[in-house]
RNA sequence: UCUGAUAUGAAAU
């Protein structure tokens, strides 16, 4: 079962389901019984696949042989339902570990917290933080981190640094990921010398930053509209002895939008390739919104048109930006004809693309067109988020329709969905 | 040490 093991853990590792569940066969018709190794294994595959479904039926053929689980089968379960991005799923089991008897242990703390976070629930994690403390499972730098990384995604970058404090406190070193969760939040909340300051504090400390956490200062000056500090971060970069990447190009081409240098941000674009950098869908949509910020849009049609030139079916990350374009600049015609367009591609539209024709509608008074979007974004596979609701509840307002904001804000409670 | 959790790029209020 250990030989089979190491055959098991290289499928997972490629996120081979397929291939796992036959070597899980294979094991049964040659007469070796399989473990909770090999099942936690095959789990550990469809969790990195996506496949909740196959993880829970291997969760029960294992049960089925009387093999019984354990920490780490539960621990691979929920995050096989957080993958899948399955919330209430990933409680449920929790909440049978506990029901069960047994204490979670700190990595089933770790997923679920994480998981919330990812949901933009940070309340929920918090709680589960002290809830931690109180039942005697001490926070290792993966919960912490986490916890850090989704404060800074969601608005709460003063929160995200009380837990740098607290981790602090609790004798935990602070480590790349969590320099680089810090300074993304930073970047989110424009706080371009908190940001810079952090970064020359670790650079003074000689503490080792890897590739994330210069990418991540850099996009912090991009946001920030601080190009000179993004060059200066690249420098350091590059003395590092790192070569600049797709994520490090992107960064700085939004970093030339923000401070108002789009030629430059093209040139960037254009050399991308003859250093190693594909110029992918983030590249373009980075470029395409630094010409709608400056307030070019035929060079923003250019850079799309040059994509489908190439023979390339747009990504939705270019439809988005493009669209967000558009009805920044009053193109909501244009702007819902890309929509249309996308959907003949076979593309869905994302919250991204929803909230930019909602709040596009909502400048051109066009309350029903709004109104209309957020049914769509309803219809969807996944729950509108916060950031669409927010979109939609003030673009009824500009259009004098406060009982339509009230309702929107009725049905985010009925998601449960917290308003911020 | 045969199995489970954390970080980097565009964009929306």
């Amino acid at each position: 079962a250990v030989e089979y093991n190491i055959i098991l853990s290289e499928c997972a590792k490629r996120s081979l389901v397929e291939s796992a569940l036959g070597v899980l066969d294979a094991m049964e018709r040659r007469g070796t019984a399989a473990n909770v190794y090999n099942y936690n294994t095959v789990m550990s595959a469809c969790s990195r696949a996506g496949h909740l479904h196959t993880a829970f039926n291997v969760f029960a053929r294992m049960q089925s042989k009387g093999v019984e689980a354990d920490s780490v089968t539960y621990g691979s379960l929920i995050n096989a339902c957080g993958k899948a991005c399955d919330l209430d799923r990933a409680l449920v089991v929790f909440q049978a570990v506990k029901d069960s008897g047994a204490t979670p242990d700190v990595v089933m703390y770790g997923t679920i917290i994480d998981t919330y976070g990812k949901h933009g629930r940070i309340d929920h994690a918090l709680h589960l933080l002290n809830e931690m403390a109180s039942v005697g499972v001490l926070p290792n730098s993966h919960v912490y981190n986490s916890l850090i990384a989704s404060c800074g995604k969601h608005n709460r970058v003063s929160t995200a640094f009380e837990l740098f404090e607290d981790m602090q406190a609790a004798g935990l070193r602070p480590d790349n990921f969590t320099l680089s969760s810090l300074l993304v939040g930073c970047g989110r909340a424009g706080l371009a010398d908190k940001a810079w300051q952090l970064f020359d504090d670790m650079r003074a400390s000689g503490v080792k930053m890897n590739k994330f956490v210069y990418n991540s200062v850099i996009s912090a000056c991009a946001r920030c509209g601080h190009l000179d500090r993004a060059y200066a971060a690249l420098d350091a970069l590059q003395a590092a002895g790192h070569e600049p990447d797709s994520f490090t190009y992107s960064s700085l081409i939004t970093a030339c939008g923000n401070a108002d240098d789009l030629d430059t941000a093209f040139s960037l674009f254009d050399s991308m390739a003859s250093h190693g950098s594909t110029p992918d869908a983030f590249a373009v949509s980075s470029l395409i919104t630094a010409c709608g910020k400056a307030n070019q849009m035929d060079r923003a049609f250019d850079v799309f048109e040059s994509v489908k030139r190439a023979g390339l079916r747009p990504h939705i990350n270019t439809y988005s930006s493009l669209i967000d374009a558009c009805a920044k600049r009053g193109l909501l015609d244009q702007a819902f004809r890309l929509l249309d367009e996308l959907r003949a591609n076979g593309l869905e539209p994302n919250e991204f693309v929803f909230s930019a024709l909602i709040s596009g509608s909502g400048k051109a008074g066009l309350a029903d067109s709004a109104l209309d979007m957020f049914d769509q974004a309803r219809a969807g596979r996944m729950p509108p988020s916060v950031y669409v609701c927010n979109a939609t509840i003030d673009a009824c307002l500009r259009c004098d329709q406060v009982d339509k904001a009230f309702e929107v804000l009725a049905e985010m409670q009925r998601l449960d969905l917290p308003p911020d």
